[in-house]
RNA sequence: GGCGCUAUCGUCUAAGGGUUUAGGACACCGCCCUCUCAAGGCGGUAAUACGGGUUCGAAUCCCGUUAGCGCUACCA
């Protein structure tokens, strides 16, 4: 077709939250729709009534606005070939599925799922491939009729050829084959009149006019079905791109309980969109050069699906920690204020005040000191309340018995002082360490513990700088008070 | 079990038969910087799953084995 605009889809379940592997799959859709100046559509699979979960569509909404990928297409938003939530196309599924089962592509079944199972279990005991056995494509016109009119549970299901070869061309797998004779006799309608996804997926994305389905690899086996589908409907089979899976570290498909899957859960630890996506787009892709640190705006750019591997990805924290750490580089205090008053907001520290202005001193001390925000909280809590107990190690290698009575002189010094600076609290420190004959770090590391209680952190300079001189003289009282060797 | 997909450093990956003593990044280790911890700079360890072919030549092509994963529902 000539110059036949590019639709592509993102058709999520909304079983609950959006999973990194769905961002994922959500986002090489977005990339390659931008990037051909196509169109981003947003259809939600909400077919299994089993599994609807109150409230996730517009979470899936809100998350892939918080990441950046804005739709075009979908629910809420509306667009020509709507609804784009499938429980409202009911009538559309029914409809194609009857004109299948007129033209004898498909037909109704009335078997009870007692019967499908013990069916099933017979064939597995039997060692052979559990296959619908065709029981209800036997049954007579009049048979149907009758069992129709009084009102039995029925689906509809598709006939499969037999014998046949399905072949097919996927543009990250290559030529893929499949025999028929492995394919089930697929329900189509389920009893409750919902279509089934194979049915639904084929139905909308002709009707949607979507040139390229990019999905996860989990779906492979099941093209020969929609090919099928695409063939008794004699409509045109779009473009396949089957993107490799997402993994856990120890290979198995990434999951809960070995970590974070939620993209939800990387907002709340306070990861910035761009370091998510940026490690999410290399996954899987890559530039074909040495560059790893992207915005969303060059990934259109140099997004391409022919650089999509085939292998699955595991799903590595250190290198989105280090890919995250590159965009915190790259921005303003000011930018990411808003990230840390969101986390704080969460915190036990939700009902203290702290200014903007101390907030993004914040920031500028630790943010070469951590991965994501909520790091902040973590490594320096000392910036939003006093110690509560000093590090134990650093005690024994830099508090002596002396340490109090030198402690003493410098909180003098430091009274003497007049709204200091960093320098006078630098200048300060050195003429007590001066005057009592030693060296500077005797002190400095005494004095860091005595504020903060730990052995780590920004210059200590920085850190009295944004405490200030109350804040600190109290907190060194309160050390000498309470250290005991 | 059957079918399918996949297989390069621990991880993400480059190398599309010869330019490869297999390149980069994360992680790890060492050094430098330094008041601590980071960041940054410099350096290092580390891989073509195995076995057969094809070819003058294979990480690259073919076959087999093995392993991992996926699918095998009136779930998506």
């Amino acid at each position: 077709m000539i110059s036949e605009q590019i639709r592509v889809r993102f058709a999520p379940s909304p079983t609950g939250f959006l999973h990194v592997g769905g961002l994922r799959t959500a986002l090489y859709n977005y990339l390659f729709a931008r990037q051909n100046h196509g169109v981003f559509i947003l259809r939600i699979e909400d077919t299994d009534r089993s599994r609807y979960v109150e409230g996730a569509v517009e979470n899936l909404i809100n998350t892939l606005q918080w990441v950046g990928l804005d739709y075009d297409e979908g629910p809420i938003k509306g667009g020509a070939y709507g609804p784009y939530v499938q429980s409202e196309r009911l009538e559309i599924y029914r409809k194609y599925a009857k004109q299948l089962v007129d033209e004898g592509k498909a037909y109704y079944c009335f078997c009870t799922s007692d019967r499908l199972e013990q069916m099933r279990t017979e064939l597995e005991q039997k060692g052979e491939f559990a296959k619908y056995d065709r029981f209800c494509l036997k049954l007579s016109p009049s048979e149907i009729e009758q069992k129709l009119k009084s009102n039995l549970p029925y689906v509809i299901r598709m006939k499969v050829p037999d014998n046949t070869t399905i072949k097919f061309y996927d543009l990250i797998r290559k030529d893929v084959e499949i025999s028929s004779e492995l394919i089930d006799d697929q329900v189509l309608l389920k009893s409750d009149g919902y279509p089934t996804y194979h049915l639904a997926n084929v139905v909308d994305d002709h009707l949607m006019k979507v040139t390229h389905v990019i999905r996860g690899e989990e779906w492979l086996p099941s093209v020969p079905k929609h090919i099928l589908l695409y063939q008794y409907f004699n409509w045109e089979v779009p473009v396949l791109a089957h993107l490799p899976l997402l993994l856990n570290p120890d290979k198995s498909k990434l999951s809960k309980r070995q970590g974070d899957v939620a993209v939800e859960d990387y907002r709340a630890k306070g990861y910035l969109r761009e370091g998510l996506i940026n490690f999410i787009a290399l996954l899987g892709w890559n530039p074909g050069d040495e560059r790893e640190i992207f915005t969303l705006e060059e990934l259109i750019k140099e997004f391409s699906l022919e650089r999509v591997g085939k292998s699955g990805a595991v799903f590595n924290i250190d290198k989105l920690n280090w890919i995250n750490l590159q965009h915190i580089h790259r921005k303003t205090e000011k930018e990411m204020l808003p990230i840390l008053k969101e986390i704080l907001s969460r915190s036990k520290y939700k009902d203290l005040f702290f200014s903007d202005d101390y907030l993004e001193k914040v920031i500028h001390a630790m943010r070469e000191r951590i991965n994501y925000f909520a790091g902040i909280l973590e490594k320096s809590p000392y910036f939003f309340e006093p110690p509560k107990e000093y590090d134990s190690v650093y005690i024994a290698k830099h508090w002596k018995a002396e340490t109090p009575d030198w402690l003493g002189k410098l909180i003098e010094e430091f009274s003497k002082l007049n709204n200091p600076k960093k320098e006078d609290f630098e200048n300060a420190l050195n003429r007590t360490a001066e005057a009592l004959g030693l060296g500077r770090g005797k002190i400095i590391h005494a004095v860091r513990l005595a504020v903060s209680g730990m052995g780590e952190g920004p210059g200590l300079y920085d850190i009295l700088d944004i405490l200030g001189k109350e804040e600190v003289i109290k907190r060194i009282q309160q050390a000498i008070k309470n250290i005991k060797l």
